[in-house]
DNA sequence: GGCTAATCAGCAATAATTGTTGATTAACAA
DNA sequence: TTGTTAATCAACAATTATTGCTGATTAGCC
């Protein structure tokens, strides 16, 4: 994603103003690593902007989508997560918690077996490594928190 | 999937009753390859079975589930796809129509960069690769079909 | 300063899925 | 064959994420 600076001459320059709610989005999406659903960029918000809407937020989260700034992803954990980074890169989704990480990583023996599949015309190759976070794991033998015996 | 005949079997171990809807539902997966959602199960369903309840075979689906003999895939189509093979395998969708397609490729290459990311334990990794499919391929040069000059 | 887009509150709608309830049916074990 | 009990049904309501709508108000930007 570009910078605020960025987006904010972006926007005027197709017309779009440039508004306290979405200067604030632009602020809140920067640099973001955990991939927020759009409910949680609206909670986010709310402590800056306590009458932004949640409309404003979906609104603002699909201008930028559209303008290819975000992207939009869809894994499986019940809503949207949006994601700034707009490089190539794969996620690692947690079970229990819905958690998402970026893996950078280029995976070059991935691609359709040739032969069978002729005709689909594959555009994105998406990796999801789903298991347990560091958070979410049981430990049984953690001597910090738990000692038997 | 295990056959009608052995979900039958491991119904009545469970203390589950066979009934001709479960029985339906199990004949309708076998083999299936088209990755179903619970609506399309449901249409097809009722061809046999006329007075078939949606709730029903929502709850058979779910049960299939739980007890490993189906796979539930969300695959960003907005409704969960079913899938009797639970081997090892990938999928194929399509943008435009949303249709599933089996891949079955192993690729050995995919693992988590080692370094960060420790303490996340994956379980499963998803290849998913999208595109369009045949159909929904814009047919410019089909001689078969339009010939321009 | 004025035009006009953006936002707001406050709804309604949608679509997929799950839950509920009370009555009826039928599977299966004894 | 019969009794117990699970399964199903119709007919709803509830949920959650998201989008749409409306009319009034605000405020960005030329």
């Amino acid at each position: 994603m570009k910078t605020p600076a960025e987006l904010t001459e972006l926007f005027r320059d197709r017309g779009l103003k440039v508004t306290p709610q979405r200067q604030c989005i632009f602020r809140l999406l920067q640099g973001n690593q955990v991939h927020p659903t759009a409910e949680s960029v609206y909670g986010a918000a709310r402590e800056e902007l306590p009458t932004i809407s949640l409309r404003t937020v979906y609104q603002t989260l699909s201008d930028l989508q559209h303008m290819g700034e975000i992207q939009q992803l869809d894994l499986g954990t019940g809503s949207m997560r949006f994601d700034p980074n707009t490089d190539a890169h794969h996620h690692m989704v947690c079970h229990q918690c819905g958690k998402v990480r970026d893996v950078y990583a280029e995976f070059p023996g991935i691609e359709l077996p040739r032969g069978r599949d002729t005709g689909f015309a594959v555009t994105d190759v998406e990796v999801v490594f789903r298991g347990l976070c560091d958070e979410c794991q049981p430990r049984t033998r953690d001597t910090r928190k738990v000692r038997y015996g």
